[in-house]
RNA sequence: GCUGGUGUGGCUCAAUGGCAGAGCAGCUGAUUUGUAAUCAGCAGGUUGUUGGUUCGACUCCGAUCACCAGCUCCA
């Protein structure tokens, strides 16, 4: 009748059909391991039933595909249990993620850490009892009916959205039964370590406008090794938040009474965005950029022209009465465009004057919701390395191609570049409402860039966002993940052409008509606050020598040799490099440690042995790169690094 | 904004309705030391703020502010 060919290359032959798992153990390709099967290309548990020729993976924890499967069946345990403990509670949604399961809950019961410790006890009941797991499809009106009879409102809900040739299926797993789409693993007992791990609220089908249900995180593991690891694991990448080193470091603070999202860049923190800023500003120049000085605040007029104020006056600090119109009435900037444009507009403006590339370090207000707040990587008020590129038609390939190929030098001398991900936002045509322009506007816009982006990063290597554009364009974000693995837009590259007519801007093009020009609006490496933030948690606290706000601590090991500990400290301040004194009448091992934990790259001990031969003892925090140098070629090593940025 | 959690000195934490405490950091003094914490003393708090319950509140209840995670929203 038919034969399946394992991935291991072990063929079965069969008469009458027969289950994968069935054909896996007669072959003796079964261990407790597998959990489930790849049949043909399509995931599904091993109890399915082969009918003709397929060819089949079987799937471990260790598939991806494997992993999702047991951390969805951890998901239907959970709201086993928590239909046990909290009958009344209906169930939504219960899908994997890529590293645990959640489920959303409409319930009365408050999941407080003490309900979810209930909760996994009775889960670990639903394991021991190893409760199999079984299929079975309904016809639509049996499937309303069953649900209707469950009261459960909104897998009702679900079976009406679904097409009505969809199969409609359910897993049984002793007296609970879910509508699922599955596939599941063979019992419940294989899901032997687990844990909840928080209990939030999450909106119903995502809309704020809906009700919000209470939503469950856990992870689940095969084992309580693996569950130990990566519980380990996460807090060891919580040692490198930057929320939490950044203050501890003494990078950044924040004052209850300055207020949400302003934080206190500390000497530090400023030092070291300094140092980013004027490195940028230094690039820019040199890659043709013209420096602007745009005021922080306009009056509501400049952003009825621009959209903002029809678009984004939620986002906006407004000084004055918005509504009465007999009144000045001002805003503070939320990006930088309307007057960055200004500069275009200060006179007539040739065709032989584009590109015309202007940068400048702006910064910006933004009133972010109270909950939207983030350490440094969500902030109300923020600097980015701004610029906006006034293009005939036929620049607007190289000139973006030029935006990305700063982009990537920035975040490549950053070491930020390897783990960043790009994302094609674009409008959504059915919410014209939050969008000017016209659906005409937005094709073009999104054609032009998409051919740019095709050519320039491949297809593949970029995912689409609907929905996700600005207000005015769409845009390629490049995102970066933080500590928590949450992805934040650390550049962003747009193309937009409905601000440049909207404010008239025109140059007069070669056959002396009036054309309107494109624009590109994009940052070279972003919001200083949040690359500041993302570098502190790559290189957990201990930044390249070239952003370190302190390059070098001296220590003398006696106060017999402050004086010698003071020039050698003064000769590398005269070189440019930044160096600290530690003479502090401390134990030399003691001062050793405090500039460990600063994480300052080098530390030179210096004492007669040093003073006598004009040399210094390097400790450094990387290994390998200490040792005993003399003055004049631990300066030449220092310089060599600050200046070729090394990380 | 919504859900849950947290809030005690600069930092890390103790005190479960009955005297607000410790270590580190800070200050003063002593110690003159060769690679991860020298010794002693001193000072520092209206327990985020605020209202209530109570003979009595860090502790219980309400409000509010801030911080954390998630949702929604965004650089």
């Amino acid at each position: 009748m038919g034969k399946i060919t394992f991935s291991s290359g072990e063929v079965y032959s069969f008469d009458t059909p027969v289950s994968v798992y069935e054909a896996a153990r007669s072959l003796e390709l079964t261990s407790r391991e597998v959990i489930a099967a790849e049949v043909s290309g399509v995931v599904t548990e091993l109890s399915h039933v082969v009918e003709g020729d397929a060819t089949v993976k079987l799937l471990t924890y260790r598939d991806p595909e494997g992993a999702k499967v047991f951390r969805h069946t951890a998901a239907h345990i959970m709201a086993q249990a928590v239909k046990r403990l909290y009958p009344e509670t209906k169930q939504t949604i219960g899908p994997a993620t890529d590293t645990g399961f959640f489920q959303d809950f409409d319930s009365e019961v408050s999941f407080t850490p003490e309900v979810l410790t209930k909760i996994e006890a009775e889960m670990k009941k639903i394991v021991k009892e190893n409760l199999l797991i079984e299929r079975f499809e309904l016809p639509r009106n049996e499937a309303l009916k069953l649900m209707k009879e469950a009261d459960e409102p909104y897998k009702v809900e679900r079976i009406e959205e679904l097409p009505e040739d969809a199969v409609i299926s359910f897993y049984r797993q002793g007296e609970y039964v879910d509508l699922c789409a599955g596939p599941h693993l063979h019992s419940t007992g294989a899901v032997k370590a687990f844990k909840l791990t928080q209990s939030t609220g999450a909106y119903y089908k995502g809309d704020q406008n809906n009700k919000m249900l209470k939503r469950v995180y856990g992870i689940a593991f095969p084992t309580k090794d693996e569950l130990n690891a990566y519980v380990t694991a996460q807090e060891e990448a919580l040692k490198r938040d930057h929320n939490k080193i950044g203050r501890e470091l003494e990078y950044f603070t924040t004052v209850d009474s300055v207020g949400q999202g302003l934080p206190i860049l500390l000497p530090k923190g400023a030092r070291t965005i300094q140092r980013l800023q004027r490195w940028i500003e230094d690039e820019e120049e040199k890659r043709g950029y013209l420096l602007t000085k745009t005021p922080l605040m306009a009056k509501r007029e400049l952003y009825k022209i621009s959209g903002h104020w029809d678009h984004y006056l939620d986002g906006m600090f407004v000084i004055g009465d918005p509504d009465d119109e007999t009144k000045e009435c001002f805003a503070l900037r939320p990006m930088t465009c309307p007057f960055q444009y200004q500069v275009f507009l200060n006179k007539k403006r040739s065709y032989r004057e584009l590109p015309m590339r202007l940068g400048e370090t702006s910064t910006l207000f933004r009133n972010e919701d109270s909950g939207e707040m983030h350490g440094l990587i969500r902030v109300r008020q923020f600097t980015i390395s701004e610029g906006h590129l006034i293009l005939r038609p036929d620049q607007l390939a190289e000139e973006f191609k030029g935006c990305l190929d700063l982009a990537k030098y920035c975040l490549e001398t950053l070491g930020l570049w390897e783990d960043c991900s790009f994302r094609f936002s674009q409008w959504d045509p059915a919410r014209t409402d939050k969008y000017e322009g016209t659906p005409e506007q937005w094709d073009e816009a999104q054609s032009i860039m998409g051919e740019l982006l095709d050519t320039y990063l491949g297809r593949e290597n970029y995912v689409i966002g609907i929905d996700e554009a600005a207000f005015y364009g769409p845009k390629l974000d490049i995102q970066c993940k933080n500590v928590f693995g949450k992805e934040d837009t650390i550049v962003t590259i747009q193309v937009d052409m409905l601000l440049a007519k909207k404010f008239g801007m025109e140059y007069v093009d070669r056959d002396n008509t009036m054309k309107t020009p494109y624009i590109i609006h994009r940052t070279s490496m972003g919001c200083y606050e949040r690359s500041l933030a993302l570098i502190l948690e790559k290189y957990a606290g201990a930044l390249p020598v070239w952003l370190s706000p302190t390059q070098v601590t001296v220590i003398p090991v006696v106060a017999d040799f402050a004086a010698y500990a003071a020039e050698v400290t003064d000769r590398m301040k005269a070189a440019g490099i930044r160096a600290e004194l530690d003479d502090r009448n401390e134990k030399l091992g003691y001062r050793i440690r405090e500039a460990q934990l600063s994480k300052v790259p080098y530390m030179i001990v210096v004492g007669e042995d040093e003073q006598c031969s004009g040399s210094v003892t390097v400790r450094a925090r990387t290994e390998g790169e200490g040792g005993k140098f003399t003055v004049d070629e631990f300066i030449a090593k220092v310089t060599d690094e600050i200046n070729t940025k090394k990380h």
